[in-house]
DNA sequence: TCGCCTCCTCTACATCTGTAGTAGAACACT
DNA sequence: AGTGTTCTACTACAGATGTAGAGGAGGCGA
């Protein structure tokens, strides 16, 4: 039973890989098959419908964040605010450079999930995930407006990403480093109401 | 002839519906005859291959866009923070509300642009149009270093939009202008390096 | 060894899609 | 009016896609 799993996860895998790679009109089951070196009707196996298929990719998907946000979540209640610009860095450095991929396909997704109910779900459920912890970060960091700016702040630097996971922007470690500085400071020592 | 260049336009109209209502997956000869309430046929006949159409729907996106930047790119040399922030709000606002459809379809195109070359020419004019503008504004309002925060508010400013419009936070005027506001005020009276 | 059951692969099929050819309508010019 | 030309719409067709069922390989218990 844990082969299952283990394949279903692979599966998920490489229906984010493609997504990545060919976009939600190149999302079929054959092309996850392939990409995923099974044989044809593998994933159409597993995962009946289309439907199915992409709701266990956003699944995959936020399994796989939350492997990356667990270890945030038991930081110190105060925290300066040079050190969480600099882990604030290494995320984004992180998701324009080896998790490119599974930010295209996220993405993707969350354009998709506009129509689809079911991916909605799952997907705002990530999202506030990262909101919630933003909140607590510039809470500890002393932010002025926590509530407000951890939202802001997450939307921002998935604003720089998108930026850079699409365009042609090619990324600058320093010049981003500064950049979320900035907003971060703009946060702690914000003009008060 | 006057006639083809608005059937063309209405084409195009039509295929930015399509993608913002069912995305890439969604955009097909059919359904875009079929939104344009125009013969089966039409849209085949006036872009004759999907990557035809693909090309001018940008290229409409692109020039419907234009028709916002061009009034403001003619501001006074001096502009007051506040006056800035009032104006950003504004836009975004417009584009998270009236123009929600034209950003959904550019997202999906700048997600299709990461594997088409002639689509991604296009949207970088027009993301550097959007950049320029932003270097211009900042340095009118006095910031620190127009050249980089220019490109990083418009950044941030499109993953603000970003949420609004895929996500489901519900778009609050006051809070985006207060966020936007901070933006601007941390480029405007920055830390100097 | 035999039978059974689970898991996987292959195959079938109806539908949809991209693309291009063909025929007719509208129009301009003589 | 007649004729040629351009514009538009319909149709055809090959290939891809979603989905599901049939068949077999391989393990497990008796």
């Amino acid at each position: 039973m844990t082969t299952a799993i283990a394949r279903r996860d692979a599966i998920a895998d490489a229906a984010i890989a493609t997504l990545a790679r060919d976009g939600m009109r190149g999302l079929t089951h054959r092309a996850v098959d392939k990409t995923a070196g099974l044989a044809e009707g593998s994933s159409s196996y597993y995962f009946r419908t289309r439907q199915a298929l992409l709701e266990a990719t956003v699944q995959r998907l936020a399994a796989l964040d939350e492997d990356l946000i667990a270890p945030i979540t038991g930081l110190p209640a105060r925290l300066r605010a040079e050190d969480l610009a600099e882990l604030m860095t290494g995320i984004v450095e992180l998701a324009v450079t080896e998790q490119r991929e599974r930010h295209l396909a996220r993405y993707e997704l969350a354009l998709e999930a506009t129509r689809r109910p079911e991916l909605r779900t799952t997907l705002i459920g990530l999202g506030k995930r990262y909101r919630v912890l933003a909140v607590a970060l510039l809470t500890a960091a002393g932010a002025t407006d926590p509530d407000r700016q951890g939202p802001d702040l997450v939307a921002c630097l998935d604003g720089l990403m998108f930026d850079s996971i699409v365009g042609v922007r090619e990324y600058d470690r320093i010049a981003t480093r500064r950049s979320i500085g900035e907003l971060i400071a703009a946060a702690v020592s914000g003009t008060p109401d």
